[in-house]
RNA sequence: GGUCUGGUAGUUCAGCUGGUUAGAAUACCUGCCUGUCACGCAGGGGGUCGCGGGUUCGAGUCCCGUCCAGACCGCCA
């Protein structure tokens, strides 16, 4: 038997045991006449005591050549501490080795097994077996496979059932790129890794499982962000026989359920926003509710002066940054240049400072007098003490602009607290976007979408006016879920496709499974699907998800640690009947 | 596809306006140490300054290219 006990278990009630314990070797205090082992695992710490006066000189040369993260097992006395440890749950305990046994040596790791590690973040992927050795990054995973349990255990409760999609799928040309799979069987032919498994779950409901989930692997071939990785887990979920309400009821529910369970915290109803709203107030369809800051549109405060910048512009928009009245000129100079970085992309910040007399002071007083200025701190909401910033031009990029303006002053200002949870739900998404580039309209969420029944004869005249029965679940400011109701017949399907520019031959190649399953009785249904990985670091406090993956890839798609991507054999294209192009 | 930041000891970083033998911390090794727990003390080893080219009397430092990493924009129905 390898060990009785684990490091994380003996207390003082267990002083006088015999035990043996198993694990790694974190740390060696060699005094001389007495060392002492931490020997950790999973669950914790606990330390180890050679001593001239009561271990064998055997064993107290061997201790010396333990070095840290060797594999160990050793059978002693659980002992009462002369000098105790109140950092560790085990801090009152020590066990006087009586045998020891190196089960395996190990190389010196290439960076600290320790919560502060000195390692970075490429080492770390590159050995991601001793990270995970590491609290942090170990607690994160626990923290996971619990939130993902909480969520079994609420969905299984309300009578879902999980249901397991295929992998190996039909590629699409909607949405994102497809990762692709050769097929040896079928020369020439390919599968597709789901990017979602939206139509099987449809499918389901034609099925009759009403009420289907799925904790599941989904794959897209974009471009990799700190909260975005090429395989991610969703909890996929679908209904049938409901409506907009009932899905959201259900949802707001499991979050609910989640924020309880895991965080200890109670929310209120969840607030909903329709999408121009979310848009007007503040530049964003996921906005972050912790903090205020909303936007002040100023074009008639701000305009009909003689301030040209302003006069030519479609929006200008303010915001009042709380306590901004602090800030230096220096200050003011870096941020005017941090929105004029292209990833901003703003020509230029006008800002005026709220003095607490009450008085004002702006970058652009030559224009604008005291008057002006206090109906711009009316609209914005600014108080004595703020500072408005505002920015001017293209209604949709100025938008944008300031939305990224507000993150950047709220994080700044450390107004985006990791404990506070601010849910809302954002409704009424359009149904169709107009796409530039292919000059046509595409589906904003999925082409299962169904349009509000009232927009539908707005369809044939205005397309980008139309709304949507889509909903997302916004969390301190990211999207963590989104969903629609969907459509469940023919005929609407059949128009969507159309708008979507799609010929009928085209819709029945690519859906006609699809349009077959709604002719023979489908009920109506809509769903959600949560990004577990989202979901998971936002609960945990944290922005980024890769340290909530076992095994992230990197910035380029990149596993460093198995060194994927990699070249295949000759063999094996031969074998594929594929030619690499180059 | 684009913008920006970085790459110097095992690791994390400093290295100014180009100028002697490239430093610190930590990790590692050796010795000492009668209760350590971020142990302490003394000593030691450790570098193709990502790679290639250029400017210069002289390049870790400046320029060009390239590779790698990270953040962001585009993209992500």
């Amino acid at each position: 038997m390898y060990r009785t006990h684990s490091n994380g278990a003996l207390r003082l009630s267990n002083v006088g045991e015999q035990v043996t314990l198993s694990g790694w070797v974190q740390k060696t205090r060699d005094k001389g006449f007495m060392a002492w082992v931490d020997l950790r695992d999973r669950y914790g710490i606990t330390q180890l005591i050679f001593d001239e006066s009561r271990t064998s000189k055997e064993i107290m040369d061997q201790v010396k050549t333990l070095g840290r993260e060797f594999v160990i097992q050793v059978t002693g006395e659980v002992i009462e501490r002369v000098s105790k440890n109140p950092n560790i749950p085990t801090g009152d305990i020590e066990i006087l080795v009586q045998e020891l046994t190196i089960l395996n040596e190990a190389k010196l790791p290439p960076f600290t097994i320790e919560d502060e590690t000195d390692g970075g973040d490429e080492l770390r992927m590159k050995y991601r077996y001793l990270d995970i050795r590491r609290n942090p990054v170990k607690n994160n995973l626990i923290f996971r496979s619990k939130v993902a349990m909480e969520t079994r255990k609420y969905l299984s409760d309300a009578d879902f059932i999980e249901v397991e999609t295929p992998y190996l799928i039909k590629s699409t040309p909607e949405g994102a790129r497809d990762f692709v799979v050769p097929s040896r069987m079928n020369e020439g032919q390919f599968y597709a890794l789901p990017q979602s498994p939206q139509t099987f779950k449809q499918l389901l409901m034609v099925g009759g499982m009403d009420k289907y989930f799925q904790i599941v692997k989904c794959f897209r071939d974009e471009d990799l962000r700190a909260d975005r990785q090429p395989e991610f887990t969703q909890i996929d979920c679908e209904m049938a026989f409901v409506e907009q309400e009932d899905i959201l009821n259900t949802f707001e529910g499991l979050t609910r359920h989640l924020l309880k369970e895991i965080n200890g915290v109670d929310v209120d109803k969840f607030p909903r926003m329709t999408y121009d709203d979310a848009i007007k107030t503040y530049g964003n369809d996921k906005p972050d509710i912790r903090f205020g800051m909303e936007f002040g549109e100023l074009n008639e405060v701000a305009q009909h002066k003689e301030f040209g910048v302003f006069n030519s512009a479609e929006l200008v928009v303010g915001i009042a940054v709380p306590g901004g009245n602090a800030f230096t000129r220096k200050q003011i100079d870096n941020w005017i240049k941090w929105v004029k970085r292209p990833q901003v992309g703003a020509l230029g910040m006008v800002y005026a400072r709220c003095n607490e007399d009450g008085t004002f002071k702006s970058s652009v007083d030559k224009f604008y007098n005291q008057e002006d200025l206090a109906k711009w701190a009316e609209v914005t909401g600014a108080k004595a003490g703020d500072l408005i910033c505002v920015l001017s031009g293209d209604a949709d990029k100025v938008r944008a602009q300031m939305s990224a303006l507000r993150m950047g002053l709220a994080e700044e200002l450390g107004l985006r607290k990791a404990d506070e949870f601010a849910p809302l739900w954002v409704v009424d998404f359009p149904l169709l976007e107009w796409d530039e580039e292919t000059e046509r309209y595409h589906a904003m969420h999925h082409p299962f979408t169904s349009p509000k029944p009232e927009d539908i004869a707005l369809l044939d005249t205005d397309p980008g006016k139309v709304r949507a029965n889509a909903y997302d679940l916004v969390l301190n400011g990211n999207e963590i879920g989104g969903g629609s109701i969907r459509i469940h017949d023919k005929n609407t399907q059949a128009l969507m496709f159309d708008h979507l520019g799609f010929t009928p031959e085209e819709a029945k190649e690519q859906f006609g499974f699809l349009m077959n399953a709604f002719e023979f009785g489908a009920p109506p249904h809509g769903g959600i699907a949560f990004g577990l990985d989202r979901l998971v670091a936002i609960l945990g406090g944290q922005e980024t998800i890769r340290d909530f993956i076992a095994f992230p890839k990197n910035n380029s798609g990149r596993d460093v640690m198995i060194d994927a991507t990699a070249a295949i054999d000759i063999e094996q294209l031969e074998e594929l009947k594929l030619n690499i192009i180059t």
